[in-house]
RNA sequence: GCGCUCUUAGCUCAGCUGGAUAGAGCAACGGCCUUCUAAGCCGUAGGUCGCAGGUUCGAAUCCUGCAGGGCGCGCCA
């Protein structure tokens, strides 16, 4: 409709020898005494034709077209131009609803691309916690938006298998393991703490005692545990470790830890409904040679040079800081260049756009890589990166600490297991990912109006319930006869209702193309708001069978499009509560 | 110090990329269930949009400066 209005429009303005300017829209009005939509273009060029707003407008809305979905032109305001829209067009939007279904709110305005979300990615060195659960839900809501506007998208999940962490990891499950087959050892400070560590360890002797050493040589001769060398110390032991199992035994222990963290974290994910296409793995980036390859085309495209014995990337010329350390003087390469090789194999698996997530302590790395995919590629804006800023959690009011180091942190499993799925999903898009979250755990398990999701969620219980006491009043109800008989959808509530209904296609296409699925989060409390209003204000069921069917059939469409925006967010619709 | 970012009602936050009288929820106060789920609805109260300039028909929104908060600034990953 927007678009019959704008070319209606534009064949006034070519009439009156204007040009509409770029900052010239059409919007849906807020306050219905100024119609349905409005323009602004009187405005916007009132300027470059030297007139004052309301005459251009006065003179636009002679030249305008009659056209028969408007029922009235209104001059109003500084020299808006005001749109009645006719009920009838408004019955065709409830029946397309209603017909379409799921698809509903789909557009194909980016059919045909590609597009690679990377999300969560956390190092597999324990279990997710509350801050990746935070990433897990925007990357997805982003999969399901830029799908649902058309692009064809692959979730990803980059694993950092590669480097001194896993080492850490391995050292810590093999001491464990050590411990309980009786060795002594003194467990580092620097290692990893938590709970998991343990169970790994009981698994992995489960699986094989002939991974079992004599402990006391390994702790001789290391620097002390503590503040200041506790790292040196740590890596002392690692080496002490690879010496002692021998390369491929303490592979064997890095693998077995490995694949459990994987598996966890692939059933937190699961359950968490957050689907992944693709796990990568940067041990089988550096195993391919990409790094190599990834160097060579930034050396071809002379972005790279030597100084102090390293390579560097000049990533300043791309908006960099400073420039950046490729390989160390030591000839080994950075993560950074490990980051870069991933991001071009992304590339040459030619997706037309790469979308990364990440957490928002990575903030600084983010101008690097945007700099290497530029000079990659040439392009600027083939990469995205959204941030994802830290949540704290709230219990009792009281903000609860977290360390992965320590342990001591909150998985996402506990939350889940404490507020469900639903409520934990639509509390973390709730806000824009660049936002601080207070994820206040009362108020999510609160079943109670105090709870935003139960307010969505009981409009479409609502609906459904409507629909069970037609049936057990035995009252008829034919969608077909009633999709031609919407007359009757009169009321302010019901205009308003299906004015609102009417915005959701654009507001889907505005999240997905913003990344911003809080959006979708706000457009469904207002939608729920709508319904409540008219609930309280109409009766449904009533006698007459043209006026049920009319209201019934609203409610259908209100119910689709609560169904099609909770999907979105990957939060169910149900039936009843 | 440099960079990014944020500051809107007592609290937590929206504000449709510059539009019409600033919007919710919680907290406070008052009403509405013999009728489709009261997990709801209606109403009252609450604001110098951090401060000061600027841009223009028009600014919470854009620009500059200042104040305050957060994060980041390794040949770590």
């Amino acid at each position: 409709m927007k678009d019959t209005l704008q070319a209606l429009l534009a064949q006034a303005a070519t009439q009156l020898g204007i040009s509409p300017p770029a900052g010239a829209r059409i919007e849906s009005t807020r306050d219905p005494e100024h119609g349905d939509l409005a323009s602004n273009l009187a405005l916007v060029c009132a300027k470059q034709l030297g007139k004052p707003p309301r005459a251009v407008a006065r003179a636009l809305i002679e030249a305008l077209p009659a056209h028969p979905a408007v029922t009235k032109v209104e001059l109003a305001g500084p020299g808006f131009i005001n749109f009645f829209l006719s009920n009838t067009q408004y019955h065709a939007l409830l029946r397309n609803i209603v017909e379409q279904g799921q698809n509903f709110g789909c557009s194909k305005k980016y059919q045909g691309k590609r597009v690679l979300v990377e999300f969560v990615s956390a190092n597999p060195t324990g279990p997710l916690h509350v801050g990746h659960g935070r990433g897990a839900a925007y990357g997805d809501c982003l999969a399901r938006l830029l799908q649902a506007a058309g692009y064809s998208v692959e979730a990803e999940y980059y694993v950092n298998d590669a480097g001194r962490q896993m080492d850490i990891l391995a050292l810590s499950v093999w001491l464990r393991y050590q411990e309980q087959a009786g060795e002594m050892i003194r467990f580092p400070s620097r290692a990893y703490q938590g709970g998991y560590v343990h169970e790994s360890a009981q698994r992995l002797a489960a699986k094989t005692d002939a991974l079992r050493r004599p402990a006391a040589s390994l702790f001789s001769d290391l620097p002390a545990d503590d503040g200041e060398t506790g790292d040196a110390h740590l890596d002392g032991l690692i080496a002490g470790a690879k010496q002692a199992l021998g390369a491929p035994a303490f592979a064997e222990v890095l693998q077995h830890v490995l694949d459990e963290q994987l598996a966890g974290i692939a059933e937190d994910l699961s359950a968490f409904r957050v689907n992944m296409d693709h796990w990568a793995s940067e041990k089988a980036v550096v195993d391919s040679g990409a790094v190599n390859t990834a160097l060579a085309e930034l050396a071809a495209g002379k972005h790279t040079y030597t100084r102090d014995g390293a390579l560097w990337f000049a990533s300043s010329r791309f908006g960099d800081d400073k420039d950046r350390v490729l390989l160390r003087a030591n000839g080994t390469a950075t993560y950074f260049a490990n980051d870069i090789a991933y991001h071009l194999a992304k590339l040459q698996r030619g997706y037309d756009r790469l979308i990364d997530v990440w957490g928002a302590d990575h903030h600084g790395y983010v101008k690097r890589m945007a700099a290497a995919v530029e000079a990659l590629t040439g392009q600027a804006d083939k990469l995205d990166v959204q941030l994802v800023q830290f949540v704290s959690l709230l219990r009792n009011g009281e903000k609860v600490s977290m360390s992965t180091r320590a342990g001591t942190y909150e998985t996402l499993e506990d939350l889940r297991q404490e507020v469900g799925v639903d409520a934990a999903r639509y509390f973390y898009v709730m806000r824009s990912n660049d936002q601080h979250l207070e994820f206040d755990l009362a108020l999510a398990t609160q079943k109670s109006n105090d709870n935003p999701v139960y307010y969505v969620q009981y409009a479409h219980a609502r609906i459904a319930s409507v629909l069970r006491q037609l049936h057990d009043k035995g009252l008829s109800f034919d969608p077909a006869l009633a999709a031609h008989q919407l007359d009757l959808l009169a009321s302010e509530q019901e205009r308003e209702l299906q004015k609102f209904l009417s915005r959701y296609a654009e507001t889907v296409l505005a999240a997905a193309e913003q990344l911003a699925p809080q959006i979708i989060v706000h457009y469904l409390r207002e939608l729920a708001e709508h319904y409540h209003r008219y609930y309280n204000s109409a009766v449904f069921l009533v006698e007459d069978d043209a006026m049920r069917g009319a209201r019934l059939y609203l409610n259908l469409a209100v119910r689709q499009i609560l169904r099609n925006g909770l999907d979105l967010l990957g939060v169910a619709a149900p039936d009843e509560m």
